[in-house]
DNA sequence: ACCGAAGTTGTATCAC
DNA sequence: GTGATACAACTTCGGT
């Protein structure tokens, strides 16, 4: 037995083949991320050529991505209640 | 120069004694911090021990502090205003 | 009241006021520990203030922590092996 | 009439249309930017279930993005060279 | 003991 | 460069 193989044995037989595959799905997805995050930026950027307040603008997102995050967490708990009488 | 007095010259003065108060401060918090935590989680099993619902709670308790989190935003955002007002 | 008295949807009675008071135990207890957080946070400042690196303070933290951890750990092994000594 | 446009709207004259349409091209990308997220999160859940490490993975991936962004300095650095000795 | 979800911590990005 | 925001990575917690 050499030493690679007495290192960790059970993960000697990694599909290298398989695991690139999923490395490089996710490369690409950051990749596009990137770019939608430019794309952002560059929106930003033509708002405040226009004028418009930057930090206000961020406040404002930030506010009504609260607004929709709080109506999904009242579906949510909705359900469980639900769930909760069902199991009564 | 020997090898020592060449590596991060600026930070070989580090006030040992002054680094070491903050660091205990800290760690003195941390530990009130870690001690708050366990006096939540005792309360949660009491209430489980009642009858509660602990997911059900959690996600209550949520979705007040987003309502608070909401709050304090909306006042932020209005500061912001007030500001960009006056720069007018 | 008994598990089956509950069935019947009619005897849905949560204890709105009990489960009040938990909540409500629950929310003053994350408050004191929000507030903790925030001394912690202002101690890095002053340290940062008094020209400590704090990415390299927040290390030191963590190291210690885990030796403390270590150390605890170690000690309840210990006692574990003393108690089976004792019971021989 | 919510709290916020009560404030002296006479003398405040924001181009609201111009600004909704900024604010909604952002939030569009920003939809956008989550559903990659999401995409990425999948990934990540189908590698786990054939066995890889995400932990491992999201090491991976990040040496390889450092790597990447060494070589794009790199090349900036080159290109800033080569700029240097066509003006020489 | 593991899993998924939630929360916390640490780092990077951004506007000023 | 600094403080604030957002993202990524890690830990915790309750449930199975």
């Amino acid at each position: 037995m050499n030493k690679l193989e007495r290192i960790s044995p059970e993960s000697v037989d990694v599909d290298g083949g398989h695991l690139r595959a999923f490395i490089e799905r996710i490369e690409r997805l950051e990749e596009e991320k990137r770019a939608t995050m430019e794309d952002i930026k560059e929106v930003y950027a033509e708002a405040k050529g226009n004028g418009f307040d930057v930090k206000i603008m961020r406040k404002v997102i930030s506010l009504r991505r609260m607004d929709r995050d709080k109506r999904v967490e009242e579906e949510t708990v909705l359900e469980l209640y639900l769930q909760a009488l069902g199991e009564l």
